[in-house]
Formats: structure tokens, sequence, C-alpha cells
DNA sequence: TGTACATCAGTGAACGCGCGTTCACTGATGTAC
DNA sequence: TGTACATCAGTGAACGCGCGTTCACTGATGTAC
């Protein structure tokens, strides 16, 4: 059956919204420690029991931004199979970097003030975390292998080593089109570097 | 001037030591949450005032066993100049996961209690990401190059990513014995391994 | 199209809780002479 | 070796604070007939 989208369903989008929004800004103005949850839910116009409806707490609160932000797994699912690995995962960070949007740069003063906040940046890691989760259980897909497998842990903390790299890059350097040069620019820098890897002395450079 | 160690610092040590032998036997019966500063005070015999003279919070009371477990940096500076900096990287992760002490597994049961609790673990990644700030540092003085140069960065983050590997692997194999050997396999694993980096598509596998 | 009932977002006041701080103080240890 | 003073670890009671929860409730939206 063909229905449209209910009202109670807008008015509840439309709450959340409000509150990401009113938070964000308070964030912003006065910081992460100085804004309270009652001042959130008094400039949002709600109570603060409906603030705890929505969010289970203030981290979850500022950090739901983020979530979106570190998503390499969905971007690798969406690369060809038959892609080279490699390129598949260049491909997906270069596409989770770039093609989030933040037109008015608020996202980007977001991370300036958890980075500087230490409940919230402690946080941000745990998330870093489970994204990384994720994109163990993508690459593990993509090479039929289990996710417990040597070759994934190994190929998926190269990723995200990559991911944090160029994001950091990227995100410092402010708008989109420049946000894309970087990004393109570490990933080129990397692909020439000879990767020096910790190897347990007197087995490197033998024949096995 | 030769002066023998000082009554006053040597009680110091003691008071130290005994909040946090009583803080960590807390935690390890009730949980980290389910133990109060107040509860630490009262069984290590000392007013909670003392206790925040040593510990600026309830975080870095447990976290504080955990700053040198991580700490590749200073193992890595031991090692000579002249040898291979691939080795020096995995003597230092060797060093560092096989040498820290834990006779009676203490250590290895508050790992168990910071995984499973979200505000200790988040903490946690904030210390590994200082650690591997250290790392940085050691890593541009072995190389010779600034801290920011790109050479460094990547270095860096392999190494800290295989440390993370290896030392996940052996904490979860229980006794020291077993902790070497697990490590010694890893670091071998690794380097038998085609490391797949990300690449820019397009880019990969041509002539520069 | 209308009526009766079910669902569920939102309310708001009150509260438990434990972290971390403050303050004026004591008494042991260290040091200068 | 003794005395006078300085330093500093430790005290303990009291408190501010804000997070997150609880509870019994209202009223708008959705649905069954």
């Amino acid at each position: 059956m063909l229905r449209a989208v209910g009202l109670r369903e807008m008015k509840v989008a439309r709450t959340r919204e409000q509150i990401v929004d009113v938070a964000l800004d308070l964030f912003l103005e006065q910081g992460y420690d100085a804004t309270t949850m009652e001042q959130i839910a008094e400039r949002a116009e709600v109570g603060t029991t409906t603030l705890y409806r929505y969010f289970p707490s203030k981290d979850l609160l500022i950090l739901d931004q983020f979530a979106r932000s570190m998503d390499v797994a969905s971007r690798l699912r969406e690369r060809p199979a038959d892609e080279p690995l490699s390129d598949s995962l260049g491909a997906a960070i270069r596409a989770t970097i770039i093609d989030f949007e933040d037109p008015d740069g608020r996202f980007a003063a977001l991370r300036e003030i958890v980075d500087t906040t230490p409940t919230a940046r402690a946080r941000l890691w745990d998330l870093a975390d489970q994204a990384t989760d994720q994109l163990r259980d993508a690459i593990a897909e993509r090479m039929h292998r289990p996710v417990d497998d040597m070759h994934v842990t190994w190929t998926t903390h190269l990723t995200f080593a990559v991911f944090k790299i160029a994001g950091e890059a990227a995100w410092s350097a402010g708008s989109t089109s420049s946000r894309a040069a970087v990004v393109d620019e570490v990933l080129q820098t990397l692909a020439t570097l000879e990767p020096v890897i910790p190897s347990l002395p007197g087995t490197a450079d033998r024949p096995r």
C-alpha cells in the first residue's frame, strides 16, 4: 500500500533536527562542557525528557554527526567487485572525505570543538573504532576471507591509517574543492613511499 | 650531595601505591562505574581530598597503568641507530609487549574491565593517541626528518597498527611466555603478507 | 465520513547520584643556624 | 645536637553541579470498523 509520509513521522524528524541544530549552535557559542542539557532543551523548546528520548547521552548528541563522516565501509561496498582492492579502498576513502557535505563549515568547526574537549574527543575515538570494525567486515567480504583472518586485519588497519592521514589533512584544508585536492595528493604521495613495516629482527630481507 | 631517599618521599610513594592497589581491587570486584571515589578513599584509608591530590580524575586513576604498556617510543630510542629501522620498530614493539610485567594477571584483568567500560575505554584511545604522538617524535629523530614529514607520519601509523594487532593478540593469550610466541608469530606473519595499500584509482601499477 | 479506541511524542517537576572542588586546618618531615 | 621555622602531605566536612532517570500525565496523530 502506498502511503504518504505520516505527519507524526515528519514532526519527529523536525524535532530531532531542531535539537541537533540548537545543540551545535550552543556548543559552538559556549563550548561543549559549558553547555548544559537544560540549555539545549530550553532553546530547542522541548522538555529535557524529550532530549533524552532522542539522544541517550550528551556525547551522542554531538557525535551523531561524526558517524557518517567515518563510514568508509559503506563506500567500499559501493565499489565494483572486480576492481583491484587497493583502488576500491582508495576510492572509498576519497568518497568518504570528499562527498561529505559541509556547506557552511559547521562540521569543520565542530571537529575543532571535539578535538579540544577531552570527554568528546575520547568518545570520538571509540566511534572510530566502531567504524573500523565495520570496515573490517566489508573488507573481509571483498577478500572472501573470514573477519579474523590476518590479511583482513592488516588491510583494515592500513586502510584506516590512510583514512586518518588523508582525513586530517583534508579537514584542516577548508573548502570542499581543496579537500579533494589534498586527499588526492596524500594518496599519491603515500603510493610513492616505500612502506617501513616493523619486522622481527633477524628475519627481514632473508629468503624464506 | 649524596642523600638517602627522604622519609616523606617514601610515604608519598606508599600512599600512591596504596591508592592504586585498592582502586584496582575495587574495580575488579565491582566494576569501574559501580566503584565510587569515596569507596576507594575509605578502603585506602585516606581522605577523598588526598585522592584528588594524586589523581586528577577517576579516569586517570585506572589509566595510569596503561601509559607504560603503550610506550613504544622509549623502546625505540633504546635501539642502536645503525640498525635497520624496520628491525628497530619490530624490536621496540616486541619489547613493549613482552617486557611488561604482569605476574598475577591483574593487568590483563584490568584490560578486560576497561574494554567493557565505555568511559574508560574511550579515554584509553586518547592515551593511545598521545603514545602515537611520542612514537612519531622518536621515529622522526631516527629518520632525521621533521615530525610532519609524510614518510614519518606513514611509518608511525604503520608501526602503531602493527603494535595494536600484536598487542591485542598477545594480551588475549595469557602468560608472558605465550605472549612472546604470539607477538613473534604476528610479526612474522605480517612480514609474509603483501600489504594492500589504498591507492588513487587510475594511478596504481603505472609507471610514474 | 464519522466515531471509538490505540498509539506514541512530548511534558515538567522532582530527584538520585557521584564527581570534583573548596577551605581552613593539623601534624609530620625537612632544613637552617 | 638542639631549636625554630618552613614545607608539604593529609584531613574531613560541606557543597556545587549537571547528567540522566522516574513517573504519572496530556493531547495530537493514526487506525479499525
